[in-house]
DNA sequence: CCCCCCCC
């Protein structure tokens, strides 16, 4: 039933030791589970265990041995034998141990309907309900009281085993999660009987080790529904959760592995249109490809299938949870949807809400790095953040092709000798010309003289950030940014007052620019230095900046 | 006892 116990750890010692009253149980492939000894100064129960979340209560020493506990919320499973279980889920040390004076009382092992005087504790009207049917007598049955958060369809197979059908759900109480799936004579039993977000007593299946391949469930069992199972549907059913999820932040799925399951929620930036394509095996497929943002400032490409994907809406940009999809290394890393996941649009959920809150007001702004970077056309793919000590650190430029990456530098200084040449006048050729001295200028490139050129930027510059400086070579559209003057009003300049042209430099001196550089280690003689080029030089935009740097602050801070 | 989950 549920509990609301005010009672003391007694006796005994350490955790470990066999004779203790907190003992720590070797989970096997599972978590290490705490088992508790609890008495209310009258009795002593040897059957409580704390559940998972829990276990910082005694791995930190807060649970031990005569502290005073309020239990809030707990649940009672019966095993086989008749033994009650209650596991505590949500537990307040009122009083620590050192605070309270030894053992409380002499209380003795309470054994069913031998109480020896009314229990001290009230028990809690809002508590939890039990595993057990309300106002049911305590039975010797494991009964699990249930919503069913997804259920499939029913498929057939066939292989060298036999053949068959079967249906499987995810049912969530407020201790977990589990799957469950019937076979043959079960679906037919069950399958119309269940309904998705309905929650139903279950008892009497078989368990078996989880397969985690297959499943994002946080849980090592599954359930199998057998000859003995029964499902009841329940009606009083507010108080169990809806789902549980285990989000990751999406920049988080560079270090998963291919294939894992995972949860994820994200803002819904963008969406393609639903295409058909064919499979291997030649069946046809409507697919759609969204991309998904989470507060990482990162974005992520998720291919949803079928009727999902044919349906799917992403006007207004919602929020999308899914739970359980597949992350694959396709493009970097992207997600899928299986026939398992579940996708829900703009979930009643805290990270729901605080994720529209944050894309409201800053999110909308960022483009957002893409942990799916499109080979091909398409964009200049995800920017590359760099600090200019990392460029050297990470030895960018160092293998067979250039890299690219952007920097907020500031110019701290401009070498104004040889900064503009003497170009083909023609139009779209930028080769230098040989002047003939004549008055005619000679192209190379074009195989011409003409009788005049036009002048092109070529610029050095050393920029700088916080971390290190660079020396970056500018052409024409880049160095016209940092000076701030047309390449030809410059030349100009430069033949005519040479006061101005200083001046201009002088003014354009200490400005602060996005750089895009392309790097590439170029070898000269047998001497090797690294050459960045700026391929595109624009102004700072100081709100999206601070946001981005918030947003490193806030991903070192939860480091 | 399934575990298919697609395509670039």
């Amino acid at each position: 039933a549920a509990f609301a116990i005010v009672a003391e750890c007694a006796c005994a010692h350490d955790i470990s030791g066999a004779e203790s009253n907190i003992r720590k149980i070797d989970g096997g492939s599972g978590p290490v589970r705490f088992r508790l000894m609890m008495s209310d100064g009258l009795h002593t129960m040897s059957s409580f265990m704390l559940s998972t979340q829990l276990n910082y209560l005694a791995e930190q020493n807060e649970v031990a041995p005569n502290c005073v506990c309020l239990v809030k919320r707990s649940v009672t499973n019966v095993l086989k034998d008749g033994r009650p279980v209650v596991i505590i889920l949500d537990m307040e040390v009122v009083k620590p141990a050192d605070q309270v004076g030894g053992k409380i009382g002499d209380p003795t092992p309470y054994v069913e309907g031998q109480s020896k005087a009314p229990q001290p504790a009230a028990p809690a009207p809002s508590a939890a309900r039990p595993l057990q049917p309300q106002n049911g007598a305590l039975t010797p049955t494991s009964q699990i009281r249930a919503r069913v958060t997804n259920k499939s369809a029913i498929r057939t197979w066939s292989n060298s085993r036999g053949d068959g059908k079967l249906f499987s759900m995810e049912i969530v109480d407020e201790s977990g999660e589990i799957r469950v799936t019937g076979f043959n004579q079960e679906v037919d039993k069950f399958y119309s009987l269940i309904e998705q977000g309905k929650v139903y007593y279950i008892s009497k299946g078989s368990l078996k080790i989880a397969n985690k391949q297959f499943t994002s469930l946080k849980n090592d069992y599954e359930m199998t529904l057998n000859g003995d199972s029964s499902i009841i549907p329940c009606d009083d059913s507010q108080d169990v959760p809806m789902v549980q999820c285990d989000f990751v932040f999406i920049a988080d799925l560079e270090a998963r592995d291919k294939d894992a399951i995972v949860d994820v929620i994200g803002v819904c930036k963008s969406v393609e249109d639903v295409t058909r394509i064919t499979t291997k095996n030649s069946r046809e497929v409507s697919k759609r490809n969204i991309q998904l943002m989470d507060m990482s400032g990162k974005t992520i490409q998720v291919t949803m299938w079928g009727k999902e994907a044919e349906t799917f809406d992403g006007t207004g940009q919602p929020i999308l949870a899914i739970k359980g999809a597949r992350l694959s290394d396709f493009g970097g890393r992207s997600l899928s949807t299986l026939y398992s996941s579940t996708l829900m649009i703009n979930p009643d959920m805290p990270e729901a809400y605080k994720l529209r809150g944050w894309y409201d007001k800053e999110g909308h702004a960022l483009d957002g790095q893409s942990m799916t970077e499109m080979r091909g056309g398409g964009g200049s793919g995800p920017t590359n953040w760099k600090t200019l000590a990392d460029v050297k650190n990470e030895h960018l430029g160092h293998g067979d092709k250039a890299d690219y990456f952007t920097c907020v530098g500031t110019i701290v200084y401009m070498r104004k000798e040889n900064c503009l040449y003497q170009a083909c006048s023609s139009k779209d050729c930028n080769k230098k010309v040989v002047d003939q001295q004549n008055g005619m200028y000679r192209c190379e490139k074009c195989d011409k003289e003409f009788p005049d050129f036009k002048y092109r930027l070529m610029l050095s510059a050393n920029i700088a950030d916080f971390s290190d400086n660079q020396w970056v070579t500018c052409f024409q559209d880049s160095a016209e940014t940092l000076l701030g003057q047309k390449a030809d009003y410059i030349g100009q300049l430069k033949d005519s007052n040479e006061a101005a042209f200083d001046e201009i430099f002088q003014h354009a001196n200490f400005n602060t620019f996005v750089f895009r550089n392309r790097v590439k280690l170029e070898t000269y003689n047998d001497e090797s230095r690294i050459k960045v080029t700026v391929v595109e030089a624009k102004p700072v935009d100081h709100k999206e900046y601070s946001k981005r740097l918030i947003m490193n602050i806030r991903k070192t801070a939860a480091q």
